[in-house]
DNA sequence: AACCGGTACAACCGCTTGTTA
DNA sequence: CTAACAAGCGGTTGTACCGGT
């Protein structure tokens, strides 16, 4: 069984054989169409990569604030967000996500996981707020969680965008 | 030029879910 | 109902590439 990254000709078996016999029944169609594949491994190169109608490359910006909305409502699934996102696999999505978005979120000061405020963010909360900050927030101390809370809030709902307008 | 570490993305693996007999 | 199988999903790993030293 071969593995590892798909040549040009076992690409192109691949398409000929799906433009001919259409998709489906994935474990008969390696020996069908002469591939040294699993079938497995044919659909997975078929729906990310070969697939017409994919768009490659770059994602814009509006495509990066779609997915962070849909993956702060979402969280990882990734193939729910990817079918809000035309021309989008799940695979590219969760791949882009995961490489360039969680870093963006992180240094957003955006907890990449729940999309909350970041310890970080602690520290500017009290620039923000600094009214809010104790004797003991001043010596260091984690202040009272509740009155924390509220303010993250804010702070979180000036960074992100407006979860209720994803379309 | 050679090596190394970091990054991006392609591919695989194991598990879950859906379907059918 | 349930067992077997196919398909789908998400986490993880592998690999090619690039910039720095």
């Amino acid at each position: 069984m071969h593995r590892g990254v798909w040549s040009k000709q076992e690409d192109q078996k691949l398409i000929d054989y799906i433009t001919k016999h259409g998709e489906g029944c994935w474990r008969n169609l390696p020996k069908a169409a002469g591939l040294i594949r699993c079938g497995k491994s044919c659909r997975l190169r078929w729906m990310n990569y070969l697939r017409p109608n994919l768009k490659r490359g770059n994602f814009s910006e509006d495509e990066d604030d779609l997915i962070i909305k849909l993956h702060a409502l979402l969280g990882n699934r990734w193939s729910l967000i990817a079918g809000r996102l035309p021309e989008r696999t799940d695979n590219e999505v969760k791949n882009h996500f995961n490489s360039h978005l969680r870093r963006k979120l992180i240094k957003m000061g955006i907890d990449p996981n729940n999309h909350k405020i970041s310890h970080y963010l602690h520290i500017k909360r009290l620039e923000f707020f600094p009214e809010n900050s104790t004797k003991s927030e001043n010596d260091g101390a984690i202040s009272d969680a509740s009155s924390s809370c509220a303010n993250d809030q804010q702070i979180t709902s000036s960074l992100l965008p407006d979860l209720n307008s994803v379309p």
